[in-house]
Formats: C-alpha cells, sequence, structure tokens
DNA sequence: ACGTCAAATCGTCGAATGTCGATTTATGTG
DNA sequence: CACATAAATCGACATTCGACGATTTGACGT
C-alpha cells in the first residue's frame, strides 16, 4: 500500500496554472525550463518536437499555447527532473506544507550590504553590484517552499514595506531557482544570500543572472539554518 | 495599505492548473463552472463569446483550449462569483492553509449508513440509495479548504483503505461543490454527509446528483464541526 | 579568432482553435 | 401540456497553433 506523495501533483497543478494565466506564458514556460536546467534541445527531444518549437513559444512567436501542449511541457519538465540525481523535485518534502517565509524584518536605520555579510557569515560570489549600497530589512525565505507556494504573483509579495533588503534563501540547491524567480519578478533586492550551498556548488547560471541583474550574491556559511535565524535577530537590538 | 490575500491567487492557479492538466480539459471547465453555480449563457455573456463555445468545449467538440482562453475563463469565474452576495471565494479565509481532511477512520467491523446515522443528527435529504448498505469508514473533510487544496488527483485519496465509506464535509455552503466534485470522481462514496448547510438551504443540483449518483444525502444538525468529530470518535470503542 | 552548442528567426503548411448563428434536445415550471 | 431556459449539436470560416527545417545570432572555451 504505497504512499502518494501530495506534494507531486500540488507542484504539476501550480506550474501548468502559473503558465496558463501569466500574461506571457511564453516567459513562464521559459521561466520553468530553466529553473528545471534542461536545455530547449534536450527537452525537445524528450517531447519529440523540434527545438524551434520550444523557442518560437519562449519567445511570443506563438503566444496561446494549448492545454494539451502545456500538460505534455510540464509532465516531461518534471519527469526529466524527477529521473535525475539532485533534481528539485527530489528536494521537495511530502509533508510540511506552508510556511515559505521563515522571518522578515525591517530595520529602524539601514545599514550597508557589507555590515550586513558579517551577521551571516557571508562570502562574495558574486558582486557587479554595490556592496555598499544601504539595505532596509531583509526576508528570509525556504527556498524549497517557496518553489511550491509562492511564483510569479505572490513573489514580490516577500518584499516588506521596502524593497531595499536582502533575500536570504534557505536550503538552497544550486541557487538555480530563486535567481531565475528574481530575474522574472519585478521588485528586485539589494542583495541576495544563499544558504545551504557549498561556494563551489553554485549554479554558473545564478551567477551570472546576479551579474547581469547587478545584485551582489553571497554564500551564507552559518552552520544551519536556525543559527541564521538567530543571529539575524540580533541584528539592531 | 490594503492587505493582500495570498489564497485569491492560489485558487485561480490551482483551477487554471487543474483544467490544464487534465485528461479532457472540456470536463474540467464544466466542473468548475458548475461549482461556481453559472450558466453558460450567463458565463458566455461575461466572455463576450457565444454559448456554444462553451458547450463545445465542456462537451469535447475542442479538446484543447488555449491558455488565453482558459485564462479568460477561470478569471472571468472567479470575478464574478467575488461580485456576487454569497460565492465561494468569499468563504475562503486568507490565513489558514492545508489540513483540508480533519479525520479518516476504518471501522474494525462495518455498520450500516442508517445506524451511522444517529452519530452525526443526522437528517435525510435524499435517499435514492441504499442506507442499509455497509460502510467500513468515514472521512471528514473541509469543504473550503478542499476546493483549493484537493481538486481531481489528490481527490479519490480522501478514500482510505477501502472505498465503501461515508464522506462529511463541514463548513459546507450550498453543498454544490462536495457534490460536483464526488459526481466527477472515480471512486464513490457510499453515502454523504454535510455539515454547516440547513437542510433547507442545501442546493438543489447538489440533491438532484446525489440522487443521480444513487448516494443517500444526509445533513448533520450536530451543533458544531468539533463535536461532530468527537461523536464519531466515540463509534467502535 | 575559431569551433561548438544553445537559442533565435523565419517561411511554410496542415490541423485545430476560436468564434458565430441556427437548429435540436433536454429540463423544468406554471 | 406547452412554454421558457439551459445546454447540445453542427456547418462554416478566419486565425492561430503545432510543427519542421534551414539559417542566423549569441556565448563560451581554448
Amino acid at each position: 500500500m504505497r504512499e502518494k506523495n501530495a506534494s507531486k501533483d500540488l507542484l504539476e497543478k501550480n506550474i501548468a496554472g502559473e503558465i496558463t494565466l501569466s500574461e506571457k506564458p511564453g516567459k513562464a514556460l521559459r521561466k520553468w525550463r530553466e529553473i528545471f536546467g534542461i536545455t530547449q534541445k534536450n527537452l525537445a527531444k524528450t517531447l519529440k518536437i523540434s527545438p524551434s518549437v520550444l523557442s518560437d513559444y519562449e519567445s511570443g512567436r506563438r503566444r496561446s499555447p494549448g492545454a494539451e501542449f502545456i500538460k505534455r511541457y510540464v509532465l516531461a519538465l518534471v519527469a526529466q527532473d524527477r529521473r535525475k540525481e539532485g533534481g528539485i523535485t527530489g528536494k521537495i518534502p511530502e509533508t510540511a506544507k506552508s510556511g515559505a517565509v521563515l522571518d522578515i524584518r525591517e530595520f529602524i536605520k539601514p545599514m550597508t550590504g557589507r555590515a550586513f555579510l558579517k551577521y551571516v557569515n557571508g562570502r562574495i560570489i558574486a558582486d557587479e553590484g554595490d556592496l555598499d549600497k544601504k539595505i532596509y530589512g531583509y526576508t528570509v525565505i525556504d527556498s524549497i517552499k517557496a518553489i511550491l507556494e509562492l511564483s510569479d504573483t505572490q513573489f514580490p509579495q516577500i518584499y516588506g514595506l521596502n524593497n531595499q533588503r536582502a533575500l536570504i534563501f534557505t536550503k538552497v540547491h544550486m541557487g538555480r531557482s530563486p535567481m531565475i524567480a528574481i530575474k522574472v519578478t519585478k521588485p528586485k533586492p539589494v542583495l541576495v544570500i544563499f544558504h545551504g550551498v557549498a561556494p563551489s556548488e553554485v549554479d554558473k547560471l545564478a551567477v551570472k543572472i546576479a551579474e547581469a541583474e547587478k545584485i551582489p550574491l553571497i554564500i551564507s556559511l552559518t552552520e544551519n539554518e536556525e543559527k541564521l535565524v538567530e543571529d539575524l535577530k540580533k541584528i539592531e537590538a
């Protein structure tokens, strides 16, 4: 009597729903393909269609993909991810829903990104932006849960009262999904911090996005998630 | 600083996702239209298209509606519901996610539906089926949360080890959604019980479905949800 | 600077969508 | 029973999808 994983269907449904409701379905298609780290060519092979079809969608020549197409697309993405080691889906716990946002705070008086570094035991990975820019608060996000729960419309809500803030992602796998999420949403953080991934394991695409967006990318080396949140609470006593 | 309701987007995304991933999108379109209690003609007017278009989709002549169409469809449904008094969406609380299934149990030895009645203080609403059929367990479901969380693929999971059971829905508004959900899924309960709605307020369509499916429909008059669950625990000590 | 691989572009074409309107077929309700 | 009203059915037709393959453009590694 095997146990069924409820998150599974949830993930697929969320993705499909987001694509369908998206202003530009093509953008959403691309977003998810990138999050899963699959190339157009590769995915095209799985779907047994020509890569140009995918490109045509993503770039907007075809603007309203049919339900059938979206379904095959999403199912292929997820199935392919499930098949390989270290995929997104493997990280999703069966239980534990809700609570993607672990903490959210505003500072009374702002501090620079550089000053913020020591609270998270941070190591700089990308710094095309400006670490001396002021930040006015931070948000800690469980990146795994965020995949399931937040997206598109909800994502901007993690910015509190102001968007001059640091976004801290925990349980980061490679950093691909968080960075792509940031890439495609409007308000952008001043600083991004990953926790749970080794500096050497950070996804290259993630770094590239950080550089392109001019957002400094930091890896926190704090022992664990709990301590990280603890340490952050010490700011501005 | 107006508060944003996160469930809102969630609901729409869930519906859109379900339609998109559905084996037969047309069936899903119909399901949700019926749940929201809107006629084809009415909805067609809102969408500024001919009613036959909707019929064509629902009956399957057009099998793969485009993202654009689905989006307009879902948005129209939800918007229209939000506009009117006593709609589905008004019932959805902003907070409180997860936990649609309040209780689930299997009996050691089966009992008849009629015997089950007294545990829920039940009043018979429809009885084209057989109240003397044996039931082997029950599942208590928060019908509001079920709309958001369960659907299609997840729904069958509320049947425990056996499907010869009673499904008890709490926080029932008119009983439309639960009955339609039952109508469109494969394993069907032997008995359906509503809690939270007055016998006179039960949706006519719901009753009709119950009769057509030959599933006895009962209204529980137990004071409140908590007591209902309590009382049920007393079965087969 | 060259080669490679991913992605973008674009012309083309059959099939399916998206839409109407007219006509039937239920399904009630007085 | 007959008349509204909802829904199903169907022929018609313009638009777009869904798909291919050839050709550019873009990034990156060496």
